[in-house]
DNA sequence: TGACGTGTACGATCTAGTTCGTATAATTGC
DNA sequence: GCAATTATACGAACTAGATCGTACACGTCA
């Protein structure tokens, strides 16, 4: 078992080596990991982590199930592989973008209409937020490094709100938590509910215009919400 | 297999009129088929419809794992009738309520409320819409009886606005489609992902405090959002 | 007697994980 | 500089156990 960790640590980093030299070879840039992950991401995303096959997973990579368990142990551990990757893809949103550079209400701004793209553009991962969440954060919570990465978008977005109430745009009686809640609710059920509000309520929500319609919308509804 | 259906829908009204008689022979108010759907409305919501064990189910009814499919024919079959009982379960909660004797605001007040209030007592409710989603709502478009009662509710959202509108309390350019989003995404999200959320901005979102802050909050929310 | 309701035991299949073995590249010893 | 050894990357086939579903019972009530 120990030594199962250490052969997989050190085939993470032979890997990562490998990529540029096995590339040349094949005339590809991924290297098997990568495919792995690649292809896990959208199984775990549609079928969740117990409707997820391992063989299906290798029949899609070009390598095979011996691989999975050789970089990943288990498909508990290709599963924890996938939340972090997708969760450290997001890079915190907010730190993509200066706000301190804009004033307050467009900063606001900003943040929303990123975190509906962001949203809007990665299905997959709200739909594994999704399956982490229908088996209770069993996972997330393990998750250092990106928790971390959070606590930071918060404190970015308390300083918006500083500004924002200081200059007598914003309402004082609202948290940076409360905020990111509103905004986080907003954009991400729109995607992750699209199938059972689309059928129940007979619309479109992947529509462009319908898109491009609550894009505004939310944007409008958080100034709103904000507003002194 | 028509066969299986005929004997699957005469098996419920059967266990219908079973309860009476079991109930006073058992001293229970649960047919068999009750108990099997509420045990699996549990087991689907915790588990997904692939992560569940139709064997798990059984055990954990005071029948066996034949009786799941003398009734419900398959474990599709199961999540199907689950399914379909949480969504007729809500019975339209606007239809409860007569929003008509009330002022635009106070109705939308009360529909916020209930909405929340609803959301957050029916965890395994939030769960399978969830499950659901995840599984691209493969179900709930078969739902046809479910389907038009959520028409009547948007319905009711609209006289409810068209009152709003005409006596200069509400804008005119938000549809009745636009509102039940922001209403249920901010209510639905809170329970949906509160192992997430909370995991990452380290809060607890069952706090009964926190509840109440938050029940309040999105109230008013709607209400800005809503403002003329 | 015959339809309904129920339990037990079993089978067919699926699936996570493993075993054994190979090829290629890196390293070491001389 | 070259042979021997070792480590990494990979594949095919297999196994043990889980899991859905069924065959065959038996009882009970009208």
């Amino acid at each position: 078992m120990t030594t199962g960790s250490a052969a997989a640590a050190k085939g993470r980093s032979r890997a990562g080596k490998r990529v540029g030299r096995k590339s040349e070879r094949r005339g590809e840039t991924e290297s098997s990991r990568e495919e792995i992950l690649a292809v896990a991401t959208e199984e775990f995303a549609q079928r969740g982590l117990s409707g997820a096959r391992v063989d299906a997973i290798a029949e899609r990579t070009r390598t095979s199930k011996r691989m999975i368990y050789y970089y990943f142990e288990s498909k508990e551990g290709l599963y924890k592989a996938v939340l972090e990757h997708v969760y450290s893809q997001i890079r915190s949103i907010e730190s993509h973008l200066d706000v301190d550079s804009l004033a307050p209400i467009e900063a606001v701004r900003r943040i929303v209409e990123l975190t509906f793209d962001y949203d809007e553009s990665h299905p997959h991962f709200i739909s594994l937020v999704n399956v982490e969440n229908v088996n209770h954060g069993q996972f997330v919570s393990k998750l250092v490094a990106i928790r971390k990465r959070y606590s930071n978008i918060l404190q970015l977005m308390q300083s918006v709100l500083d500004r924002g109430v200081a200059s007598g745009q914003f309402r004082a009686d609202v948290s940076a938590i409360d905020v990111r809640l509103v905004i986080a609710a907003l954009c991400f059920f729109r995607v992750s509910n699209r199938y059972t509000f689309g059928a129940l309520f007979d619309c479109d929500l992947a529509d462009p215009q319908m898109r491009r319609h609550h894009r505004q919308m939310i944007v409008d509804a958080v100034l709103r919400f904000l507003r002194a």
